[in-house]
DNA sequence: CGGGCCCTTGAATTCTCTCAAACAATGTGG
DNA sequence: CCACATTGTTTGAGAGAATTCAAGGGCCCG
């Protein structure tokens, strides 16, 4: 467990030279902004693709934000039956939960390797206290995972397995073209198939084979390092699926 | 159409004698932030069972605490297969979505009678600029129905039909305890087997002999007006579910 | 070379859906 | 008061979807 977190010292980004700041993706904070964020940050979190970065019934006493590559929220039965419930690229929060209430109840994870963003729990109030437009961004940022999670309900509850895969890749290569700022080119989405059908509610099997039905109409590729979306229009077709605009979001 | 917003004159509960302020399960406000709330509220809204109180897509100029009664959200697809998303009992907020986002990405419906307190969208920053605490306590309802969401994804994703049933039974009705107060005594859900089917994300059919296997193993009784939960803790054994201690938690 | 991880495929079983029909309770208009 | 429509619950049967079980293949790495 070397290299946990490190604060101040080389390899840390500065919040003054955030890329996320300015990718044009998300909402510019302002000067008086930034120093309070780069005063609120403690430190920087580096992890393999694999590592917990909380777990379930955990007290942590940090929240963070995802720099660089990818994380999944999940939860678990008793019996280890798991469920995915949303995946976290570049600029989402995690933890909030951890910071205002006692304790976390699902789990992250890292789907590749990971820079995190550390921020002390305890401090959260500060925001509240001082800074009412991060506030209204926090909660901001709440609300939209709550559309998120409406929206993947509403998708395992009531698409059959083609519509909800596709309904899953192409929200997630949405938000990777989004983020990267790109109008075109490959999107590859780096999970097993393990992921998805943890995420879709369906059995691997299962899973693998509605996920080659897709691949047969060349909407999709399987490879080695997970899955090429093709065609994103033709998934949001099969996934009865439209697109919302989106403006210049919030982060912290 | 009458009786849409009555401001002020008769029938309208002052937010000093607020009911849910006082009953315990809530924090109760301070003096100053109830003044606040009190000018904050615009009016209230009384609709009958079956009335939409906000509509997918729409910009509406309010957001909503439910007094009285119950609500449910939803999503709907193109086709009308529709999903719901949770439900509303009172104290909780409705469309705070509609206050920090452009519009509704989901509907809510009156499941029974409801009385309604009404707010302006456009007022919800001054929330943010003077009540640090009321702003905190907002980022904590966003973040409470994150965790409904959760467990009713994990839900849907990964129980079978009687757990699904089980778990949404026992969520409901422990609410029901909770938000009144009581430690016993009969709940009964104002809903029917097609909210219970739109809910579980099964069919109509499914859910009635999923519904049938519980009331002969006696842990609930179907009777006109909804369901009535005859053995909590049954349910809970079903659904591989455990309440979580809750301290009282914040309302506006 | 062997082991682990991931993807793939077939077959039998179980679950869930649709279709169809019937029943009960309620309300309405004649 | 009855005839009729409406809404919600119940049941059976056949079709379709998804699961489990089982086995094999590809690939990488120690």
């Amino acid at each position: 467990m070397t290299n946990m977190i490190s604060n101040g010292s080389g390899g840390t980004t500065p919040c003054q030279a955030c890329p996320l700041n300015s990718n044009g993706h998300f909402r510019e904070l302002t000067g008086k902004q930034i120093q309070f964020v780069s005063r609120f940050k403690v430190g920087e979190l580096n992890l393999e693709r694999g590592a917990s970065i909380l777990v379930e019934g955990d007290h942590s006493a940090y929240m963070f934000t995802l720099l660089r590559g990818w994380a999944f929220r999940y939860k678990a039965l008793p019996d280890d039956r798991r469920q995915v419930l949303n995946y976290a690229l570049p600029g989402d929060l995690l933890g909030l939960q951890n910071s205002l209430m006692s304790e976390m109840q699902h789990s992250v994870e890292a789907l590749t390797s990971v820079t995190l963003c550390v921020f002390e729990k305890n401090r959260v109030e500060e925001i509240f206290r001082n800074h009412p437009n991060l506030a209204f961004d926090t909660t901001w940022i709440a609300a939209r995972e709550e559309r998120i999670l409406d929206e993947h309900l509403l998708s395992i509850g009531r698409r059959s397995a083609i519509e909800r895969a596709a309904y899953l890749l192409a929200f997630l290569s949405w938000r990777v073209m989004r983020v990267e700022q790109r109008k075109s080119g490959k999107v590859v989405l780096p999970f097993t198939q393990t992921h998805v059908a943890d995420t879709l509610g369906l059995s691997m099997v299962h899973t693998n084979k509605t996920l080659k039905k897709l691949a047969v109409r060349d909407l999709i590729k399987w490879r080695d390092g997970g899955c090429e979306v093709r065609d994103l229009s033709g998934l949001m077709e099969v996934a009865k699926w439209s697109d919302e605009a989106e403006e210049r979001r919030p982060f912290i």
